[in-house]
DNA sequence: TTTGAAGATGATAATGGTTCTCATTTGCAA
DNA sequence: TTGCAAATGAGAACCATTATCATCTTCAAA
C-alpha cells in the first residue's frame, strides 16, 4: 500500500488533518520528488485544495521532525523536502535545468565517518551536494 | 608577505579603499578563519572602522568573484566566507560550539568525480559538510 | 598638484524565504 | 452530539541579503 492513510500520521503522533493529509498524498503521488514550500503550495492550489502558506511551512517541519520528509539545504536558499524512504543518498545537483539526481556511494559514506571519528568528532549527518552541468549540450534532464 | 596591500586588490580589478582593505586585512589575520558578513561587520566596528553592512555584503561578494575569498553554504542560513588559499577542503561543523574543522580526503574527492562523471555530469563545483557533535562531554573546541 | 568623472560608499528601503500571532475552524474522544 | 485541544490561515513580523540613490573617494590625466 503506498497511498497516505491518516495511519501514517497517527503513527506520527499527528492529527490526521486535511492539509496534512494532501500534503503527504502529493508527496507520495511521485510527481515531483523534491520539492520547496512554494513548490507543494502551488501544487496543492493547482489541485485545487484550498491551503495557506503558513500552513505548508508547519506540516513541511513537522513531517521532518516526525521522519515522514527529509529536509534539504541546497545552494539557492529555499530548503527542499522529499519522502523520507530510509535509504540514505546524496544528490547532483545540474546547474542548467535544476534537475536533482540521486546518489549513494558506500566508500564515501564510510571514508566520511572515518575522517570524521578521527578528529573526535560523533557524526549527527552530513550533506554531500554535487553541482554540476549536463555534460551533452542539449541537457537531457529538461523538463 | 601576507598583509593585505593594495596590490592584492589591483590585481582583482578592485579599486583600493579602506572598507576593502580593511576587509581584507581581517581575513588576512587569521583570528576566525569562517565569517558570515555580520561577523565581519562587527569586528570591523569594534576594531574601530566606521562601515556599512551594505558596503561589507558587496565587498564579500566581489571578493568571492574575484577569488580572494570563498563562500559557503551551511545550515543555519547565513553564508560564511573563509580566505581563499587555493587549498580545496571540506567541513566538519560541530553542532554543540559551532566550531568548523577542515579536512580533504583524496579518495572522497575522485569517488565523487567518478560518480558524477558515470552519470554523465561535468562537475563545477561541491560541498560535503558533516555535523557532528564533539566526542567529549566538555566540547574541546569551544571558545 | 589639482581636478573631475567613474566608481564606491552607506543609510535606508525593498525583497524573498520563513516563522509568528491570533481569531476562527476542525478533529476526535467522550 | 458536544467540548475542547489542536490545527488552520491571513497577515504581520523576522532575518539575511540586495537594491536605491545621494554623497563621498579614488586615481588617471592634465
Ligand atoms: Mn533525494
Ligand atoms: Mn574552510
Ligand atoms: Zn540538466
Ligand atoms: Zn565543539
Amino acid at each position: 500500500m503506498d497511498k497516505p492513510q491518516p495511519d501514517d500520521l497517527k503513527d506520527a503522533g499527528l492529527k490526521s488533518t486535511v492539509p496534512r493529509l494532501n500534503i503527504l498524498a502529493l508527496f507520495k503521488s511521485g510527481q515531483e520528488r523534491h520539492m520547496s514550500a512554494e513548490d507543494v503550495y502551488k501544487q496543492l492550489l493547482a489541485n485545487g485544495d484550498d491551503v495557506g502558506l503558513a500552513t505548508v511551512y508547519r506540516v513541511l517541519t513537522q513531517f521532518e521532525q516526525a521522519g515522514l520528509l527529509v529536509r534539504h539545504y541546497f545552494e539557492g536558499g529555499k530548503s527542499v523536502f522529499e519522502l523520507n524512504q530510509g535509504k540514505h543518498h546524496d544528490h547532483i545537483v545540474c546547474l542548467q535545468c535544476g534537475h536533482v539526481e540521486e546518489f549513494y556511494d558506500a566508500a564515501i559514506e564510510s571514508r566520511q565517518e572515518k575522517v570524521a571519528t578521527e578528529r573526535g568528532f560523533a557524526v549527527h549527518n552530513h550533506s554531500l551536494h554535487i553541482y554540476a552541468d549536463c555534460v551533452n549540450k542539449a541537457c537531457p534532464h529538461k523538463h
